[in-house]
DNA sequence: ATTTAACAAATTGCACACAATTTAATTGTA
DNA sequence: TACAATTAAATTGTGTGCAATTTGTTAAAT
């Protein structure tokens, strides 16, 4: 138990995990945001295609739970990046309720010029190859843990 | 140096440091949303009282700064919380281009009900108080690298 | 077979987030 | 002193992000 001097330390902005969480993620997609634009995506259509590249053609709603995304979300996101001809939305004809989300082979090849968006980082964020490691097993285990609470909301 | 076939597996959101940093963000923000709600603030409006509390008054530039959010961000967010009665904003009569935040009586008083809000993830994030002590080093270690680098955009 | 429940997307409304531009005030300089 | 450059906020336009609701389809129960 804290005494309420202490407690009050615990708002302050360097105290806080919440805050440099935030404010890192923010940082981060910053950085991506003009070499993204030069590929024609936004971060969040970036994000969308990697699942895609990855694992091939899945229902919007399988997509929305790889990457935290409910259909607010997703659904314009997805029009859009059909508009610029990387992907197609397609009923199902089993089940008319699933929308399948599919690459186009102009989705497809944009991979080769994606692949070397993550280096943009190396430049800019200041942390050696063990610490990157580590932080990103941390933020995996975080996510876990968060799945479970966030699940019925 | 990567080859060919290597190359394409940085792209795996496994594999990528910035997805889960994006992910785990947004979840530890949605659940901080409820608690917030009680108290009547936003997540980001949260962020705000917090430098408040711990600095005091001061211009919205500055507030923006601290926080990573420029004035197309901030400047509706200050104007809510003045109209929920949380803080003034005031010109500067030495600077009349500045625009002085500062906090009134009831927005310094809510920092009381706030100091429980942090506590929301301890049942959540499933991280041991070390991991969490380092995640917090190296996710403020990550800031100050992207400091320089998004300084001029 | 009809009704009900469950489900997947889409829609609506609100709140950021940020690049780019504009407005108003101040400072620096010829 | 004028006038250009700088600065701080505000504004504009686009793109998320999410809770809550709606729409359309399928599955389950009576």
């Amino acid at each position: 138990m804290l005494k309420s001097a202490d407690k009050s330390e615990v708002l302050k902005l360097g105290n806080q995990l919440c805050f440099p969480l935030y404010a890192c993620a923010k940082e981060v997609i910053k950085i991506y945001r003009k070499p993204l634009e030069k590929i024609g995506l936004t971060y969040t259509q970036y994000i969308v295609l990697m699942v895609l590249w990855e694992y091939g053609a899945m229902s919007e709603k399988s997509l929305g739970e790889k990457i935290y995304l409910d259909s607010g979300t997703l659904t314009p996101v997805l029009k859009k990046l059909e508009k610029s001809g990387f992907v197609r939305r397609e009923r199902l004809k089993a089940d008319e309720r699933v929308l399948q989300i599919s690459l186009t082979e102009n989705g497809s090849k944009l991979k080769e010029k994606a692949v070397d968006i993550p280096q943009v980082l190396d430049g800019c964020i200041h942390l050696t190859y063990d610490e990157m490691i580590t932080m990103k097993k941390l933020l995996n285990k975080a996510l876990e843990g968060t799945k479970e609470r966030n699940k019925n909301d």
